[in-house]
DNA sequence: GCATTATGTTGCCCTAGCCAACAAATAGAT
DNA sequence: ATCTATTTGTTGGCTAGGGCAACATAATGC
């Protein structure tokens, strides 16, 4: 049993770790929703307030205007010179966000590398562009760490990369060369799992404890799960594949090699394709099947649709989850006919688990994965904000000429 | 957000609950190994225990013989007093069982009922039993309450059945009808849920935070999934329905309607009947698979088995577990050839997540289940000892004649 | 019998959250 | 303007639960 007794430090960092976490979360409130939320005593908040502007991670103000009858609560704020590197690595660029204390995008910057970049071409893409970012930073800015979304199966314990089909990567110990390159707490994550909660967190599924999240990329068919709150990780990290689940007969692979499964046989490429496109953006790509498509295209849709009900089928009479979220060129498929897909997943699925289940389009925009991976970076902070150290900007280490 | 802050109680409640559940789980305990594994002062193990014996729920004793050095810390163990009744409806008999804190099987008593039985008579037939099994029971013997494991959808919050092909059952308000009857607090849950738990606890899955579990009877095959140590329940509490998983464009229906699934390709039926046997139990049937099987017999087999490997293979590229235990028949057919199914369950998943995957049979054990929902009737007191009540024997309320 | 070791027991300390009383700042009524 | 009602901030003291240290106790092993 892993469980363990708890002590007073142990009460005290739980509190200040839950006020901190709903000031990061609401990136303003004031104190007297903090002693709803909490249904601790203000006098409490007071002083559990109080430690964390001690500590430099939230401020107080006055509120500007009152509405309501009473003594107007003071506001309680996250810091603006606390804040976090994401680092990207896409197909063929490599993206560095600096996302502040509250999820805010302080700083966004891309630079293109070869298609499949080799690991040492990331990093040094990263560091250059951290190095860059930083001379634009307050000296006074303090980083938690750095949070990296990778585009296939993490190891998260190994902070490695077991294997990233679009970028072609196996096992790579991505973690550990950037730790050693920038001398700050680097954590990865999958990035379906982190787009899952973000969307939990500040998207489309505010609100919920049981998700699961679908996302289709050009390079396949990605995913994330969140139940009872929590993000479904698995023993090793690997959870979530949810590209790779059978749903048919057919001899069709995926990008893995396992065939008949939902990436296998909902493609992008094969719209993209049959469109007669030649390198659309999921806009492009939604719009160009608004209109009167052509019986063959039609047809491929149609099919692609029921394969995707089929899949979202299996994972409602898995997961029995209140809410499936849509994203990539999936939320398109979704759009076109939603009547047909919604139908569908009833067809195949189980009576009480599709009852009250919803399928929506995710909320998307590109800075919800970024924000998502800030949380990787933010976790041992928003765990103990007491005992977490944060690093200086000018102790990261600058990339050797 | 759901969290809320803590207080002084909240601690000590905490604390008392997690000295309570390992003197629960182990049966009995050393003062000094609660000590170890909570991390909590001995003087504070010390106040806790005494709590605990305050509130009549554990006994202190000095232990029996010493082998190390030391003074001889003082044994811990659950009184014999405190129990729970767990109703167990079946086919065609319903089973009771009087289970003690700590998970003793203190006394289980069957009644037939007819095939279907309708739920009143089950309902009828339980307060009968618990009726005779009370008079054998110590007067002073105090009830926790009472734990119902379901073969089929359980809606956990509302107490109610939503649908149990078993029993032919569909949407019947079985919790609220059992409180009404006997006046005690009644809780239910899915049967593979509370088997995969009970496995975790105390079985083949002991130690184990990741778990699929598959269980095949005679009325199809039920699941449990545990992940991270707690066991998915999904929004409503359907989640698990491990049977329903697609894998083939088969038209074959299982008992739910659904084609191509688990359930409908992989059935114990028919192995009875190309056995030729007439009505075997799982001991019987994994025997008459030992021997030499006639060619077709055979062919069944194997085809059972790759179903079983793509569903498997299935599960573990979605949840990445750390095992996968297989109960009733779905254990023989691994104990036949388990070289083709872990072979076939590679060909079919992902790499990483195949990788430290272990395939075992599960403990099972007829009492299993029995224990596995006494826990459900026993939640409530581990989880607040000081201020959840107890019912006197005498409380219980009889069955009209 | 003595040293060593591990545990139980006791009294005291410390701190985190609670509470009550009071102060302060608002809206709305007069 | 003034007063009331309402809400929140502030302060000092209280309380209880866990830690700690010192001592007592009971085992092993020489």
């Amino acid at each position: 049993m892993r469980a363990t007794g708890s002590n007073r430090e142990d009460l005290r960092q739980h509190n200040l770790s839950l006020v901190l976490r709903l000031v990061h979360r609401a990136g303003s409130i004031s104190r007297s929703e903090l002693t709803r939320l909490t249904g601790l005593n203000r006098s409490t908040i007071s002083d559990l307030v109080a430690d964390l502007v001690t500590l430099g991670l939230t401020i107080e103000r006055e509120p500007e205007s009152s509405t309501r009858v009473g003594r107007p609560s003071l506001n309680v704020s996250v810091v603006a010179e606390v804040a976090c590197f994401v680092i990207s690595p896409g197909y063929h660029s490599t993206t560095v966000a600096v996302v502040g204390l509250g999820g805010r995008v302080i700083a966004k910057r891309r630079k293109s590398t070869r298609i499949n970049p080799n690991p040492d071409e990331v990093v040094e893409t990263a560091i250059e562009l951290i190095a860059q970012m930083s001379r634009d930073l307050p000296t006074k800015t303090r980083i938690a760490g750095v949070g990296v979304p990778v585009p296939g199966q993490v190891n998260i314990l190994q902070k490695s990369v077991r294997f990233a089909p679009h970028l072609n990567w196996v096992d790579v110990p991505l973690g550990q060369m950037l730790e050693d390159a920038l001398g700050l707490p680097v954590r990865l994550d999958n990035d379906g799992s982190l787009s899952s909660s973000a969307e939990r967190d500040f998207g489309a599924g505010k609100g919920f404890d049981d998700i699961i999240y679908l996302f289709g990329g050009d390079g396949g068919i990605g995913g994330g799960i969140i139940m009872g709150g929590n993000v479904i990780r698995g023993s090793t990290g690997y959870a979530g594949e949810l590209g790779h689940v059978r749903i048919s007969d057919s001899r069709t692979e995926d990008s893995a090699g396992l065939p008949g499964t939902l990436e296998a046989l909902v493609r992008r490429e094969d719209l993209i394709e049959a469109l007669r496109l030649d390198d659309a953006d999921d806009d492009e790509l939604h719009s160009a099947l608004q209109g009167k498509l052509p019986p063959k295209v039609s047809r491929l849709v149609e099919r692609q649709i029921d394969y995707l009900a089929l899949a979202i089928a299996n994972l409602v009479n898995i997961f029995n989850p209140q809410v499936v979220l849509l994203a990539g060129f999936l939320s398109a498929l979704y759009d076109i006919d939603d009547y047909r897909l919604v139908n569908q997943v009833r067809l195949s699925s189980l009576n009480g688990a599709r009852e009250r289940v919803q399928i929506r389009t995710a909320a998307l925009g590109s800075n919800l994965l970024l924000v998502g991976a800030a949380e990787l970076a933010f976790a041992a902070l928003l765990n103990d904000p007491a005992e977490t150290k944060l690093f200086r900007i000018r102790d990261v280490k600058k990339p050797k000429p």
